[in-house]
RNA sequence: GCUGUUGUAGCUCAGUGGUAGAGCACUUCCUUGGUAAGGAAGAGGUCGAGAGUUCAAUCCUCUUCAACAGCUCCA
């Protein structure tokens, strides 16, 4: 009996039936079969050594191939529990999955303190195993006997994972002399594992979940071959260098204070020249598409957000009411400005023909964040939001929703934002009560904007639990230099919070309809933003939006007049920068300003004063040449456009 | 909030049970230099905060605050 196997070129190749995968890929090539990790059998992922009974496309693994890769770490995972159990005896193993980048196993250590440097001794264990190119071997156990086998080695946490598996389905694999719970696939053997370094350890509830225990979560990541270990962690160097929170320090742009609070940014000078200039651009932008600047106070009367449901939903996490002395008045920090504007959508009676009202405002928002959560300008406890509500008829949600992905498009495309993900952000089918409204609306508002999406030729990928309680939510997602995932832009239908605020339109028929909002915020913060546009362009702002544009460098103090008339007239040109005349080699100054990732730098000596120019140098990119100064303001004046 | 790690000069970091050090930055002087660090001198710290052990604590113990990594959470 044949079996016929097609592979990915679209060639179909026939092998006896119980073929393995490194037998298919030896008949490739040798080349492919020692490169090779696991076999792709009609789009599931095994075990080479697992037999082919019928007809099949198959694809075989490699590194090159994701799944290859998480295969890999996988084995990984497997090799560190079995270093873990050698050193550790009577260690018991909660999950241990490949990640994106490599891999964790989570532990319970039985209360042993393992630090960073038990680490390194760790990764010494699991190299001396790796070595012995122990094979890991499927079996297939009956419930009954996985549970004996992990209620005699006393690992709780296994046990309750096998409770939740079906008899019949459950395979153990076992390599050296450790044998675990695994639905696989595999690596053939350990010795695949050459380049292996753990990099860092962490606490990790057991399934997740708060009220579990903490296990010890162990993260690592390992590789074919030495070189791409290197190349990796010379990655990670470099991600650091473009870290916003460094940038932010180095580039003088904000910083926090523990007499401030924690999660309360200050912004310096420079920061603040930057966030204006995008703020700038996007009030302009949003003129064009026809909304109109509101302004509402910080701070709101709790009766605000007990109409809206914020109190309900999040009054005991957030900060506590601001009591008046007298009165005894309650007061709320305000989380969100959509109460505020439905209270200006309320000031006057709206017809059908006003209809879509847009309000727009850089709101300031507070949120009590658990301090574990704090993280740089990403994740903070006051922020500032590019906010607006449009108030549209039920017929114009789709069109103004389309017309909102156009904008956050604008803005990306802008600031060069190619890759990210717009995320369908809907509710938790398994937990309706954390959302407010009924079925009905939820499941319109969800519809709508798929399709808003899909008008837009957006790629979409679909979360469920992650929409707002209010209503569900298209997220721009964008990943920092870490590979950390943010929200930035975010654009949200919501039925709920005009039936609470009682909105109301009067309709051609004359009669009283309710509106429906639109949430939306292309930047999402302007902190996060900021933070995140910091790490891709590693400090090294578009013209238009850099702090200091230019540094009029003098070559020596004989020229710090002419400098100070070339930096005048830029001045007045409305060009931002500054004139370096301390009494330093040119050298020097040119150092200092590249440091600072000045996009322009002028330098002027003997020459440049005789002809009236400027000597310009270019951030990274070294000597241009000199020109009149006339010239250099008119060029640098069509390069320095904000974008509209 | 939870687990772990860290906290020393403006920044980056050494260091020790006997009240502190480097480099850069800063100030002053010398130098007037043509495309990524010129030279010298000086100033600068309650060693995160509080309590305890000790003759003596920056160092050991406890508490607390903050930062970092991850988990959980995120209107």
């Amino acid at each position: 009996m044949n079996v016929k196997i097609s592979l990915p070129d679209g060639s179909v190749r026939e092998y006896p039936q119980g073929v393995k995968g490194i037998e298919i890929a030896s008949s490739i090539s040798e080349g492919l079969a020692r490169v090779a990790l696991a076999i792709e059998v009609d789009g599931e992922i095994r075990d080479l050594a697992r037999p082919i009974d019928n007809d099949a496309s198959i694809k075989i693994l490699t590194w090159n191939d994701k799944g290859g890769k998480s295969t890999f770490w996988h084995s990984s995972a497997h090799l560190m529990a079995e270093a873990l159990e050698a050193l550790y005896p009577g260690v018991k193993f909660g999950a241990g999955p490949a990640i994106e980048n490599g891999f964790y196993y989570d532990v319970d250590l039985g209360g042993r303190a393992f630090g960073e440097d038990d680490l390194a001794a760790l990764e010494a264990k699991m190299k001396e195993f790796a070595k012995k190119d122990s094979t890991f071997d499927r079996s297939s156990v009956s419930k009954a006997e996985a549970l004996k086998y992990f209620t005699e080695k006393g690992d709780e946490y296994k046990i309750e994972l096998i409770n939740d598996l079906q008899d019949g389905t459950i395979t153990f694999y076992k390599q050296g002399n450790f044998t675990d719970l695994c639905r696989g696939p595999h690596i053939p053997n350990t010795g695949f594992l050459k380049a292996i370094k753990l990099l860092n350890v962490a606490g990790a509830y057991w399934r997740n979940n708060q009220n579990n225990k903490m296990l010890t979560r162990i993260y690592g990541i390992t590789f074919p071959k030495a070189k791409e270990l290197e190349e990796y962690l010379h990655l990670l160097e470099e991600a650091k260098k473009r870290d916003h929170r460094k940038l932010g320090k180095e580039l003088e742009l904000f910083a926090f204070s523990e007499r401030v609070g924690m999660g309360l940014p200050l912004w310096l000078p420079k920061g603040t020249l930057l966030r204006e200039r995008l703020e700038q651009f996007l009030r302009r932008a949003q003129v064009k598409a026809g909304y109109d600047p509101v302004v509402t106070p910080h701070i709101g009367s709790k009766q605000l957000y007990v109409t809206s449901g914020h109190y309900e939903k999040y009054g005991k996490d957030s900060f506590q009411p601001i009591r008046t002395p007298d009165e005894g008045e309650e007061f709320l920090l305000k989380p969100m400005n959509c109460p505020h504007h439905c209270e200006i959508y309320r000031t006057k009676p709206r017809s059908y023909r006003d209809l879509p009202v847009r309000l727009a405002e850089f709101g300031t928002v507070y949120r009590y964040e658990m301090s574990g959560e704090l993280h740089g300008l990403t994740r903070v406890r006051g922020f500032t939001q590019d906010d607006a509500h449009i108030f549209c008829r039920p017929d114009q949600v789709k069109e103004e929703f389309v017309k909102v992905i156009d904008l956050v498009l604008h803005v990306f495309n802008s600031l060069g934002f190619e890759n990210f993900t717009a995320q369908v952000s809907l509710r938790d089918p398994e937990n309706k009560a954390k959302y407010i409204g009924d079925d009905e609306l939820w499941d319109r508002a969800e519809r709508e904007i798929q399709e808003a999406a899909d008008e837009r030729g957006l790629k979409t990928v679909a979360v469920q639990g992650e929409a707002a309680f209010y209503g569900p939510k298209l997220d721009f997602m964008v990943k920092d230099a870490i590979g950390r995932s943010w929200q930035l832009g975010t654009i949200q239908v919501d039925y709920q919070l005009p039936n609470r605020f009682e909105l109301e339109y009067v309709g051609s028929d004359n009669q009283k309809h309710r509106p429906v909002m639109i949430h939306r915020a292309p930047f999402g913060s302007l902190e996060r933003f900021v933070a995140v546009l910091i790490e891709h362009c590693a400090g090294k702002f578009p013209l238009w939006l850099s702090p200091d544009q230019i540094a009029v460098l003098p070559i020596s103090e004989r020229f710090n007049d002419y400098a100070k008339i070339v930096y005048d007239k830029l001045k007045e040109q409305d060009i931002r920068g500054l004139l370096d005349d301390r009494d330093e080699k040119i050298g020097r100054k040119i150092r200092d300003a590249e440091t600072k990732k000045i996009p322009y730098m002028l330098i002027v000596g003997e020459k440049e004063v005789a002809e009236n120019k400027v000597a310009i140098r270019r951030q990274g990119q070294g000597d241009q040449g000199s020109v009149l100064l006339e010239e250099f303001v008119n060029s640098f004046k069509l390069e320095c456009a904000a974008p509209v």
